[in-house]
Parts: structure tokens; C-alpha cells; sequence
DNA sequence: TTAAAATATGGAACGTTGTTCCGTTTATCA
DNA sequence: TGATAAACGGAACAACGTTCCATATTTTAA
């Protein structure tokens, strides 16, 4: 019944390397159902990474987002890769809101608001600081991502403020997120709350030495 | 019949507060193939770290130790205990080489050959540093262990170059150890030579203060 | 509109792990 | 030398990451 019929094994014999002969060679659309499966899954490994940790069964992820684990396997060959999609979709939602709050606030406080929102964003990356060193080739591109993403966010919010007479000019974007990024992990004990303080104080330390304009 | 016979559950009523009445109250001697085993399991996990890593099965261990799983789980309920086992034994063993070195060199050359020592103990405990961090119960108390055996080792070294004139005298030992680490983990593709080159500069660094004894 | 091809799906099944359990063996003590 | 408490080995269990493939669904071409 279920034999493959061998009468139509002669395709048109399509050589890999001629493929693409016509010029919209449209090998196939996306369907639907994998597009949104894709999502579902992304969506749900988020929110039971934030609830269990990063190192939640796939199983667990797989079940919240309704489908197999065979489906979710299909799009993340390993456990990591999906980790590491999580990730970059979380870097790319957290950067992308620095162009919102640049156009719906006063420089100044635009670049207050994305730095807490930044600090919030690594408050939640505990569990990923310690897979980032762990070797597997999934996460060795996340570093760099991380910084090409970031850098010139803070750096349009920090050239803003400091034209616009908020703050000194003498700050690098880079330096600028590695300090925090150090400050969140440095906080032991006393958590968020101290960690926000901590960047209030960085960001008044930067407002200090700030040129207004006339 | 495997019943716990009543009759003698009345030991020598020993509290456990007044238990060593007599000079030898041997309630029963360590069977000796235990602590056997107990060592053999240790250098095992030992060897099998070092060449596998952290992550190496537990069976593997009790293998290379010509040991059941049962027996090495009878010691270290957790494989986490082990792992923290192994840890102390080898900061112990590094730590105790400071008083041989001490005993055996001038204060000076004693001082350089145990910071080398040191950095080679560091350049094994790449995979440990990860696991430190993991929130892992069994690993809480190891920096403080780690601090506690160290400092009075390194100390001491410091004092004795210091009063004889090799090195200057301001150098606290709990900073030069962090230092070390920082170094260690710091150096990435160089690996080992790259560290102890910057670790004999550092030492250079501390002879260029020294006031030598007239 | 339809049937075949291409693609995606779910979940049973596999191999490897940490850990538990318990019938058997062994060292110690009286 | 038994009797007994202690220790032993390794089969068995549960949970995990990952693979596999018969089945279901979407897309394409007629």
C-alpha cells in the first residue's frame, strides 16, 4: 500500500548544481503550519526558560507550544540551538525598543528608560552567563551578536543625550554595557532592586560632567 | 526476623554529648576496604576530570576505581559531592606544597615556584569554575575553602620574601590570588604559557619595590 | 478542482545519564 | 570462631537529549 510507487522515481532529472536555472526560482514557500509552529515553540522555550531555567527539559517546551518534540527538533537540531534562537530573539526585542523609546521620549530620558530596560534584560541571563563558556559551538557566534546589536543602540542614545546637553560625551557605548553587565553580575545577594540603584548612580555620575547647551 | 531485637537496643547508654568517656571508645573502626575504595574512588575522579572533564560520567569513575556505582554512591550521595570532594583534595594538595617549598628553597625562590604552582592548579579548574556558579548546595561552602586554605599559604610565602628583602612588603596574598585568577581565566587561545609569562611579570612587578636587607 | 509531490507532524523508541535498591559478601568484634 | 554490622556490586528505575518513520497536511501543477 504504502510502497513508493517506483514508475514516477524518474523526476526531471534536476542536477543540484543547475537548479536554479529560471530566474524566480521559487524552490517552495515556507508553509504555513512550520512558520507557525516555529513561533509557537520560540514563544513557549522563552517563557519556560524564564520560569525553570535554561537547563528545562525539551520536552517541557515542546508540550506548551502543542507540538512534538520531533517538530521542534526539525527546526533546532540541538538543544542549544534553540537556546541560543531564544537568546538572540530576547537581544533583538531589547535593542529594538531603544528606537521607540528614542522617538517617544526626550533624549534623556529615553537613555534612562533602555538602560533599566537593559538591566532587566540581563537580570534574566543568570543561567545563560554560565552555558555561554561551556564550549558548545551553538553559543560561540552569541558574543558577538550581543555587542553588534547593543553597541550602536546605546550609542545613538548616548550621542542624543550628550548633543542635547544631557549628559558628557566622553563615554564609549561599549564600555558603557560592560560596566552594567558587570554590576548585575557582581550583585550577589541584594538583587534587582540594588543592581538598579547601582545604574542610577552610573547614569547620574554621567549627567555630572554634562555641557548644557545654551 | 530481620527485626531489630529489643534487648540489647540498650547500649551503653552513650549520649552523644558524653560519648568519649574512655580515652578509646570505638564505637567501630572505619572498615578498612572503605577507606580503601574511598580513595581509590577520589584519585580516580581525580583522573578522570582531568582528562574527560567535570561532565565525565560517574560510571566511568567507579569503573577506572574497580567499584559498583553502589559503593561510590554510598559516599557521595550526590555525584555534586564528588565533585567538591575532589576540589578540596587538590586544593589541599597545592596548598600543602607551600610548606614543603617553604622548607626546601630561599624565600624568594619558594615564593615564584608556588605561584606557578598555583596557576598550573588554576589551568585545571576551567570546567569547575562553571559548575561554582551553578547554585548547586554541595559547591556553596568551596570559595570560602578555597580563600581559607590559600591565604595563610601565600601569606606566609609573602612575609618570608618580604622580611629577607626579595619583594616589597605592601602586596595583601587575598589580592594577589584574585589577580592570578583573573590572569587565568583571562588568557583564552595562548592557554598555560601565556599565563605564566604574565604571572612571572607579576612576580618581577613585586621585586622592583623590594628593600633589601643591609 | 483535484491528485501527486513535497513537506511537516507527533510520539514511540533508543542510548546515556544520575540515582536507588537490595541480595550478597566481607571485615570486625566478642 | 561464629554473629553482626557494615560495605559491596550492579541490576533496575526515572529523566533526559535525540532519532526515526508511518502518518497527516500543505503546496503545486494539471
Amino acid at each position: 500500500m504504502n510502497v513508493v510507487g517506483p514508475a514516477q522515481e524518474i523526476r526531471l532529472q534536476e542536477d543540484p548544481d543547475t537548479a536554479q536555472r529560471e530566474d524566480t526560482a521559487p524552490a517552495r514557500r515556507v508553509r504555513a503550519d512550520a512558520q507557525r509552529n516555529e513561533d509557537a515553540v520560540l514563544e513557549a522555550a522563552k517563557e519556560v526558560f524564564a520560569t525553570m531555567g535554561v537547563d528545562a527539559p525539551v520536552r517541557e517546551i515542546a508540550a506548551r507550544a502543542n507540538v512534538g518534540v520531533g517538530t521542534l527538533y526539525r527546526r533546532f537540531p540541538k538543544r542549544s540551538d534553540l537556546v541560543a534562537a531564544v537568546f538572540r530573539r530576547e537581544v533583538d526585542a531589547c535593542a529594538d525598543e531603544a528606537g521607540v523609546l528614542a522617538a517617544t521620549h526626550a533624549p534623556g530620558k529615553a537613555l534612562q528608560l533602555w538602560l533599566m530596560r537593559y538591566t532587566q534584560f540581563l537580570a534574566t541571563k543568570k543561567g545563560l552567563a554560565a552555558a555561554l563558556h561551556s564550549g558548545d559551538p551553538a553559543f560561540s557566534t552569541l558574543p558577538d551578536y550581543f555587542r553588534s546589536r547593543f553597541e550602536p543602540c546605546l550609542a545613538a542614545l548616548l550621542q542624543s543625550a550628550s548633543t542635547s546637553g544631557h549628559i558628557r560625551a566622553d563615554i564609549a557605548a561599549y564600555d558603557l554595557l560592560r560596566a552594567i553587565g558587570n554590576l548585575s553580575v557582581a550583585s550577589g545577594e541584594d538583587g534587582r532592586a540594588h543592581t538598579q540603584m547601582m545604574v542610577s548612580l552610573l547614569l547620574d555620575g554621567l549627567k555630572y560632567g554634562a555641557t548644557p547647551v545654551a
